[in-house]
DNA sequence: ATATTATATGCAAATAAATATATAAATATT
DNA sequence: AATATTTATATATTTATTTGCATATAATAT
């Protein structure tokens, strides 16, 4: 019954970055972005047909979690994948679904 | 600029089970029940040196939402990941850290 | 039946996350 | 400089999650 050295400060960073993935939208982000897909704010929050300023929460979050990177160009700035694996996990996630 | 059909059901349903694993313990948890390991809650809560209603807690929501099982052994149950892949999906949010 | 061991449940307090609405900031255009 | 466009931030409200502690249930053993 060895007690286990636990890391948790890691725990805690894997903890997070999936707590930024683990939302309806931000999943929806994530699978519009995915295939190397550059959008800005605008298109995104039009196409999910949400707030603006829900769509620029959001993307926020991704970004500071490490999910999402951005690049301005004039007005607009681009959101894309910073990882192109992120859209397995969630393929996977679906996949071990509930049979 | 086509606005997208979101199927928001299994959009809530992968965030659900992404949400289900996003917590420290739980991912230590699915940690020790990695390589098929079967444990009891005994062991479980041992291990992390949580308390044993922590532990219990943690486990029933993995079940919840259909990340683990479990089976009784007369006063014991034995809790089990349903799937193989959780594994490879901590592993690959570690990989993919900020470089 | 009582006690013991193993696990689950309930509840209240604390904390965190989501949402809506309004407003601000940055850039570009005239 | 004034305006329009694009994106970000602030704040308040609601809702969800976590945590700790106490208690309940289930199986077994005496």
């Amino acid at each position: 019954m060895e007690e286990l050295r636990l890391d948790i400060t890691k725990l805690e960073a894997a903890a997070s970055k999936l707590r930024a993935i683990a939302h309806p939208m931000r999943i929806a982000i994530i699978e519009l972005l995915n295939t190397g897909n550059k959008l800005n704010v605008t298109q995104i929050y039009k196409k999910l047909n949400i707030e603006q300023a829900s769509a620029s929460h959001h993307l926020n979050i991704l970004k500071n979690k490490g999910v999402l990177l951005s690049k301005r160009e004039g007005k607009k700035i681009y959101y894309f994948l910073k990882s192109q694996t992120l859209k397995e996990i969630i393929d996977c996630i679906n996949r071990c679904d509930d049979a």
